[in-house]
DNA sequence: CCAAAACAATAACAAATGGTAAGAAATCTA
DNA sequence: TAGATTTCTTACCATTTGTTATTGTTTTGG
């Protein structure tokens, strides 16, 4: 739990008092491999706090094939945000690929978190404007060739790629795990 | 002016007398084919909303090759956020396609004009929360095929479809304009 | 209106990526 | 630990996309 105050520490000044409330607004939930946090079709009623484990988000096209939105760790956040706002089904599934546990909370109850504490509301309009800097670059990144995005993953997020399965890999860059592991021998073959 | 106004009231009420104060926060800039709104390399200074004619904002990545992030039509918004939020160099260049006319706001103004008038930061936040979204569904899309994003950009933006030349759609979804003329080929021969 | 520039289509060939299948290696789990 | 599952690699071939070059058309700007 003092992973959640940290992360709005690093962005905004909190009183030792609010710092104390926080954690009253979340609910704590243990997840396991596999679980589902949010399946496709239904609404998307909370925003995660990734406390330990790692999570995904993605869809399922017309083909099957699973393309991945995000991946979320420790000290992450993780929703559908266009459920969440819209009321709409999603379209998307955020599962468990390592289990840990998840901090929640409803739109109403981060609503209320604002009004109690406003420094939190200006520390997730801050990491909300990160993350489309974020989206950003990664459109960029998704307009080059295969072997220049794993470059770019591999360089941005070491820490995911040694820890996830190359075929999660492969479905956020858009590739094939073929494809992903194919660049991989030709990246270790190159002269240093 | 008015098209500010109505983007406004379509997601906040306003009263009339602040409908009238907001046009004094911008500065109308008459806009000329090929013109920069911003340079690579310089600090962006503004936010840009676009009254009439067409913007890009774009990469020009190692190689030469262009990649579009973002076109602005009539009524629509472009900034580079992370360099003006930062304070850094912008990565990108924001050019003209099509003169017209740009009403511009410095970071300062517009912070100004949330604290004057709360209903237009409603307004922004909302907006920005519907391009992160808008985001994110572009992400899925540049992992499908070329020919599937071609088609989700006709049938989401089809008056961009017509209005801008086609190296232009191309450089936006990724692909070479030759490979576009092919896909615009193979479309135009399916059967109904 | 005219000359220059930009734009679009096409072809032939090259390179990158996908699909399928098979098997090896690593990891989970009972 | 053993069996089952998942993960990873590789090979072969098909498809998609990029590259280069050429041609003709359209648009721009003086």
């Amino acid at each position: 739990m003092k992973l959640l105050t940290d992360s709005i520490l690093q962005h905004v000044p909190l009183r030792d008092a609010d710092i104390k409330r926080i954690p009253g607004y979340f609910e704590s939930v243990r997840t396991r491999r596999r679980q589902f946090l949010l399946r496709e079709g239904d609404v998307c009623r909370y925003e995660f706090f990734v406390l330990k484990g790692c999570c995904r988000q993605y869809e399922k096209d017309a083909t099957g094939k699973e393309n991945v939105l995000q991946f979320s760790v420790e000290g992450w956040w993780i929703t559908d945000l266009d459920s969440m706002l819209s009321g709409q089904p999603s379209l998307f599934n955020i599962d468990v690929l390592e289990g840990g546990e998840v901090l929640r909370i409803t739109r109403q109850q981060l609503e209320q978190l604002f009004n109690d504490i406003p420094a939190v509301e200006r520390y997730y309009r801050i990491i909300s404007q990160r993350g489309y800097i974020a989206l950003q670059r990664r459109i960029l990144s998704l307009q080059k060739p295969a072997i220049e995005r794993y470059r770019g993953f591999v360089s941005r997020y070491p820490f995911l790629e040694t820890r996830l399965p190359q075929h999660q890999v492969a479905a956020y860059l858009g590739i094939t795990p073929e494809s992903l592991s194919r660049l991989r021998r030709k990246i270790a073959k190159e002269p240093l």
